[in-house]
DNA sequence: TACTTTAATTACGACAGCGTACACACAGAT
DNA sequence: ATCTGTGTGTACGCTGTCGTAATTAAAGTA
C-alpha cells in the first residue's frame, strides 16, 4: 500500500460512513465498531491502493470514485478483471481469508476511501452474525458479477464494454468526474484510439459530453441503450447484497 | 433439475466420497453427514444439471467430470463463464445464500456427482466451523479463478484458452475422454472451424490425439506450452483451498 | 502573445476470428 | 457392400480491433 499523506478532515474525526453502501448495511453496531478505528483519505487518479502480493494491513471501504482490480498477466500486460466503488471493499473480506493481495488495485476515477484495519474488520464480522450476513451476500454479488464480466468480455464489443463502464462510474460518482480517455482505453483494453470513437458516438448521440479529460454524463438512459445488459444483471446483484444505491445521482429523466 | 433415472450402484450404498475433492478436504464429521445423504448419479454430455431460475435442491459435488457454468444472455446466446469439477460443487454455497441457480449449468465432459439436500449440507457446514472455513476458501478460490478468467478472455488467443480447457479437462477426467470439437467450440465461443485448426495444431505437436468425439491427452507439458499462464494460476487458487489434486492421472513425464 | 504540453481525432495496413459453406471420412446400420 | 449420419478439414470473403503514427485542439506557462 502506498503512503499516505495526513488523513482528511482531522482522521480521528468520525466519519458517518454513509458514502460506503457496504458499511450503510451492516448492523449498527459492527458499523459503530468498524467507523471508530477508521480513517478516511483521498484516492487519487492513478494511485496503486494496493499492488499483487502486498500484505492487506487495511481493509478499505470505498465512498467514491472507482477502482479498477487488475490482473497482471505474466507478460506484464495490465488487465482490468473487475471495478470496485462504494457498493464493495478492497481487501480482507474477513476471517481466515489470506493476507495477501492477490490482485492490484489501481485508482481509475478519484474520490476517497475509509481505511480500517483488517483485525478491526474481522472482529466485527466474526463477532456479528448479521454482518457476517452481509459479508457473505457481498461475497456472492462479486463472483456474480465477475461471471458475468467473463461472458461479457467473450462476447461483447468495446463499445458495449464502454457505455457499460461509463454507467457504473456514473452510479459511483454522478454526473461529472475526470476520466482521460487513455485511462478508459487501459480499463477496457483497448486502444485509446478506439475509445475515441467510441467516444465521439456517445457524445453525438447524447449521452456524454466530455472536454480534455472532464467526462460529463448527460442522458444516463441513452447511455444505457449503448450498453449490454451486463450492467443490470451487475448492478442488480450488488443491489441485492447491499441494498439499492442510496440517491442515484441522476439529473436526466428516464425514458417516458 | 433435470428428472434423473436410478442413482448408480444402489443409491444408499455409502458412497466413499473421495473423488471430490472439496468433499475430501471436509472434517470428517462434516463429511460423513454430507455423504449419509448422498447418491451418486451420471453426468451425462449435454445433459443440464440446473437451468438459470431453478430451485436449487440438491448441491451436486462432482466426482469426475466437466461441468460448465453459462450466462445466458440477451440474445439467447450461451456462453461459458467457468468450468466446474472435482475440485468444487454446483449450488448452494451454504448458509444464506441463494436458493435459486444463478446460471445455467452444463455437461460437458461426462462423469458421475454426488447429488445431496442442501439442508444436509447447511447443517453439516452450519455447525462446523472447519467445514464453514473449508467453503469459504473455495468460495475465494472460485472468484479468484473467475477474476483471473475474465482477464484471459479479454487478452489470450483461442488457441491460448484451447489449451488451459484441455488441462483442465484433463486435471478432472483423465488421459481420455468424450469431446467433439463442437462442444469445445460452444465452450470457448469460437467457431468449430477454429476449434479444428486449433487441435490438429496440437495434434501435429504431439500434445494430443483424437478421433471423432474421442481426446486423448498424450503430453500435457506439451499443452500447457500452448497455453497460457491462467491455467497455473486457477489451479494453484484451487490447490490452496481444498488441497493438492490427489492422484494427477499424468502419463506423460514432466520436462527434463 | 507565443510557446509548450497534453488530450483527442483521424488514417493506414495488418490480422485473428467470424459466418457460411462444402467436401471428406469414418462408424454403424441395412 | 453400400448407405447414411455425424464428426472433421478446409476455403472464401468479411468485420472489429490492433499497432503505429501523424494531425489537430485545448490548457497551462512564460
Amino acid at each position: 500500500m502506498g503512503e499516505h499523506a495526513d488523513p482528511i478532515e482531522g482522521g480521528t474525526t468520525e466519519p458517518t460512513g454513509i458514502g460506503s453502501r457496504i458499511l450503510a448495511s451492516l448492523p449498527p453496531a459492527a458499523r459503530a465498531m468498524i467507523l471508530r478505528d477508521a480513517q478516511r483519505y483521498p484516492l487519487d487518479a492513478g494511485e496503486v491502493v494496493y499492488e499483487a502480493g502486498d500484505r492487506l494491513t487495511h481493509s478499505v471501504f470505498i465512498e467514491s470514485g472507482v477502482v479498477s482490480e487488475v490482473t497482471v498477466l505474466a507478460d506484464g500486460r495490465l488487465v482490468e478483471s473487475s471495478t470496485i466503488g462504494n457498493e464493495s471493499k478492497i481487501g480482507a473480506s474477513s476471517l481466515l481469508m489470506s493476507q495477501v493481495a492477490a490482485r492490484t488495485y489501481l485508482v481509475r476515477v478519484a474520490g476517497t476511501a475509509l481505511f480500517v484495519p483488517i483485525q478491526t474488520v474481522d472482529a466485527a464480522v466474526r463477532t456479528d452474525f448479521e454482518a457476517r450476513n452481509v459479508y457473505m451476500k457481498l461475497g456472492q454479488a462479486m463472483l456474480n458479477a465477475s461471471l458475468q464480466s467473463t461472458a461479457c468480455v467473450a462476447v461483447h464489443s468495446a463499445e458495449q464494454r464502454a457505455a457499460r463502464w461509463l454507467l457504473q462510474a456514473h452510479d459511483r460518482v454522478g454526473d461529472d468526474f475526470a476520466l482521460k480517455q487513455s485511462t478508459l482505453a487501459e480499463a477496457l483494453c483497448v486502444r485509446r484510439a478506439t475509445v475515441s470513437e467510441i467516444c465521439s458516438g456517445f457524445a453525438a448521440d447524447g449521452a456524454i459530453a466530455y472536454r480534455r479529460g472532464a467526462m460529463h454524463v448527460q442522458d444516463r438512459y441513452r447511455l444505457r441503450r449503448f450498453s449490454c445488459e451486463c450492467y443490470d444483471v451487475i448492478t442488480k446483484g450488488f443491489d441485492a447484497a447491499v441494498g439499492d444505491a442510496p440517491t442515484p445521482a441522476v439529473t436526466s429523466d428516464p425514458p417516458a
